[in-house]
DNA sequence: AACTGTATGTCAACCGGTTGACATGTCAAA
DNA sequence: TTTGACATGTCAACCGGTTGACATACAGTT
């Protein structure tokens, strides 16, 4: 690879002045500007982005730890990032960490030896003092650590609003089934807002938290299946997320339950797939693009040194369509 | 930032020594290793990676290029990707080309002046030239060019599975919904062997392709809706694609058109999400994990200089579920 | 004639590691 | 006593840029 010495001698200048075109400061005559671009075409010149990196101290460089990209939910959100992370220049390097506390530690250390300029932390698995301890620009999603800034949307309001419309349609045997309620998420707002919401009402809901090792389709259908045996009589679920919804679809129509016939159903996110499966979900809808936005906004201030606004929660909307 | 200097003063050693350490290369008693790691400890030392990376010259960091995080084929092969790459102790940047020239041109630079050690590529919208001109190691998915080696699957079979079903469940009147083939992708190989076997039988298939900018759910839905209407005895639809499949569905279901009791569906790819739909869809597998898998060691010979197959074709399976 | 703005060049330090060449010293085995 | 494995140090070049300090030279103003 051609090296800015290579450029500078083949242009007839110092490598002072390729760095000065290249970085566009001092003076710099058209004429050599040209001639210096030029050379770079002809030697196919990239500059070496690690080399800068090393003298500049900033990478440009942004990581993302999620749980596991193969989630929509997460797919959805990462695609958004990187699409305004690009825009202001910053790439993004994905990090899985498979819900698992040594993966999640490793990539944390592996984005700091790569002297990221920042990170999206949507993976939690560690204690709050491991993220107290950690002196790059932050933003989490869904938790607050500390003064760390984050982003979230309106949880309890969409717990609220889910057990609103469960009771406008008439169900008055109603079950919220959620994520492991262990993690301190903000999201467990929703449980909260949905069990009080319900509680002012007088209907006791029954609530089915997953173990903190489910996050797969087996092991949603499992404790569906374990539900709906356990109480027949159910007329209505709140599901917290939609993938979750759509396993409670598959166990219904296999045991010839009828949404929204014999019970109504609510997811929440809002992914792409929820309109276009059959039955069309219902859900409550996070501003995916909006939070994102939001994300790359906050990280992008604190990297340049801005006071950014510690809480940041988006509204969230009712999206009525089959299955309630 | 802690330095290797600060930690060779603090240790009482030189910065040769602790390099020694950090590399495991010479002789280092075990007194001293452990003196340094105390320190490095101490210091919660972190080694600059860019340092590393640039008097080394290499990343470990592999770049992938792909239309879309969002689109969960390319989430799940990137999420396997990132599974096996990270065994080997690479990590993953990652380019959404969302299916522009530019964009893409964009991405391959950033990825050559970042110095990453490979790059995946599963978007082609350039010419042909553009990537011959590459020198660094890649793999691409189900394109070949040049003698760039390529993952695919055994896309022309699962064009003739699909059709023999098709036809062994009675379908006559049958349809075929693909991507662009403008592309000079493999994945066009579907269409020819569908259409292929299906003319073997006397049947002459109706081919619906998609534009170039069709890549969203709105412009699936209206280019099925165009096909329903203007050919509304069809009883055997094959799309090229899962999410364009769950489509299908989604149209029919507005329509009223009972699947699998009317029309006969039969999608591609099998992700997650085709068993969670209902009905389920049956569908072509292609073994995402072994395609990621391979993909990896080929990328990872590569760079290590070894002499790689250029072909590697995985096959593909039917499988049956709802919606046949 | 003196000054100023523009356009380059020269030189060298720095970013934070890696690595090779070579020197020195210890200790145990031959 | 010699030899050699082991353990560390010293020194400096190198990876490929960035940047500041300072020098030189020319053209146009005042």
């Amino acid at each position: 690879m051609a090296t800015i010495k290579d450029v500078a001698e083949k242009a007839g200048v110092t490598v002072t002045t390729v760095s000065r075109v290249l970085n566009n400061r001092g003076y710099i005559s058209e004429e050599t500007r040209e001639k210096v671009y030029r050379v770079m075409r002809e030697m196919q010149y990239q500059p070496n982005e690690i080399a800068r990196s090393l003298s500049r101290k900033k990478t440009m460089i942004l990581g993302m730890i999620i749980p596991t990209i193969a989630h929509p939910f997460f797919a959805e959100l990462t695609n958004y990032i990187e699409k305004h992370a690009s825009k202001l220049g910053y790439k993004i390097l994905l990090c899985n960490s498979r819900m698992d506390q040594g993966k999640e530690k490793e990539y944390i250390d592996m984005l700091t030896s790569n002297r990221v300029d920042g990170m999206f932390m949507s993976s939690h698995t560690l204690e709050v003092d491991e993220y107290k301890k950690l002196k790059q620009p932050i933003i989490t999603f869904d938790r607050r650590i500390a003064d760390i800034p984050y982003v979230s949307s309106e949880n309890e309001q969409g717990g609220i609003y889910a057990a609103e419309l469960l009771l406008k349609k008439g169900c008055r045997r109603i079950a919220h089934i959620t994520g492991n309620l262990g993690l301190d998420l903000l999201s467990n707002q929703r449980t909260n807002g949905f069990v009080k919401s319900l509680r002012g009402r007088g209907v006791e809901p029954i609530v089915f938290e997953l173990g903190p090792d489910v996050f797969d389709s087996e092991g949603y259908e499992r404790v569906i299946t374990e539900l709906l045996e356990q109480y027949p009589d159910i007329d209505g679920i709140f599901a917290s997320g939609d993938i979750l919804a759509m396993n409670v679809i598959k166990v219904c129509m296999s045991k010839g339950i009828d949404i929204p016939g014999r019970i109504k159903l609510i997811g929440y996110d809002d992914i792409e797939m929820a309109s276009l499966v059959s039955p069309a979900l219902t859900t409550i809808r996070q501003p995916l693009e909006e939070i994102a936005k939001r994300a790359v906004q906050l990280l992008d201030g604190l990297i340049r040194g801005e006071e950014v606004q510690h809480d940041n929660v988006l509204p969230v909307t009712l999206v009525e369509r089959s299955t309630t």
